[in-house]
DNA sequence: GCACCTATATAACAATGTGGAATGTCAGCC
DNA sequence: GGCTGACATTCCACATTGTTATATAGGTGC
């Protein structure tokens, strides 16, 4: 039994390890943290949750306030979560439209492209100052999230050099 | 009529667009080119191009040497194309393990930790190394695919950089 | 108390993605 | 002439993910 835990259900374990929380405080936490690089939808987290707990790994409490039900993980989860938290990463995978976009510019009339481009760089730089503005709190009462936060720093800045190093991005500047 | 094609789709479109091929041409050009941020496997393919078929917009051809079908694209295919690649893209979706290892940090056991980093930081290397060996070719020849690797290679070296920069890496350089 | 917004959970479905088995073809080699 | 391995497609079963709608309860403002 026990197919081996993806990797969604298991994040869910990790956020469970620091405190019981509902379905809905475990969407909006992914939202904050790991969603960056691990996105989840909330049916998927309730998809989870109830998989887990049919697996022993998490109890699911009675409902309280507005429905709301604590998940509370059970010792076997704890155990099953450092076994996967030990194991060997995957390799990742990432999914960049604009790439594909780069990939056939030659289908795409010079000023759509240009326009399209600086609309990217408008919404990374964005992301990049949202991540520096969190870093400091974050790395004050959270060390290792913040060395995911330094990630997605190091990744929106190279991000940023790519596009302004792109021939139809030099023109104007 | 017509679900508003999905990106796979429109990259074999666009494939399509350079040059007749089977399905088995078209996963190759996919793992040697665009598969680096638009991964897809083989059956995925054989499935789109029955789609696209079904659409109109490609022609499969009778069977050739080797059971090979050739795939043509059609005038409407061609259309079809030059408005997806000049839409909005859309925002990249990032799945990458080694983020989530890094957030659960305190749950692996240091030198476990130490051993993936080292591990990942190797295959990282390698890869950066593959794109830099083929970027002067594929820039003679393909300058907008070239752009693409340019960019895999900014990323690469932010991954590089971000690992070295970890607290347990520091230590024995 | 009513109207309305937010919090919370669930179900059903559609799309996407993974991986392998089964099958057939051709080319080169010994 | 038979073996082997690369080429090529199809089918299938499954896991994962995303979308959308729905139901209900609690709080808030008036």
């Amino acid at each position: 039994m026990s197919t081996p835990l993806n990797a969604t259900a298991a994040s869910i374990l990790g956020l469970l390890t620091l405190k019981p929380m509902s379905g809905w405080d475990l969407y909006s936490t992914f939202e904050e943290t790991i969603g960056q690089f691990w996105s989840v939808s909330r049916s998927q987290v309730y998809r989870e949750l109830r998989t887990l707990a049919a697996a022993g790994l998490i109890e699911i409490g009675a409902t309280g306030a507005r429905e709301r039900r604590l998940c509370t993980i059970e010792p076997a989860g704890r155990r099953v979560f450092s076994e996967w938290i030990a194991r060997e990463p995957g390799s990742e995978l990432i999914r960049f439209p604009l790439l594909l976009t780069t990939f056939f510019a030659d289908a795409v009339p010079p000023e759509r492209l240009r326009a399209m481009f600086v609309a990217q760089r408008r919404m990374h730089a964005e992301q990049l100052a949202n991540y520096e503005r969190q870093l400091p709190d974050v790395r004050a009462h959270a060390p290792y999230p913040a060395l995911t936060l330094e990630f997605g720093i190091g990744y929106e800045r190279a991000v940023l050099a790519w596009i302004d190093g792109l021939p139809w991005m030099k023109k104007a500047l």
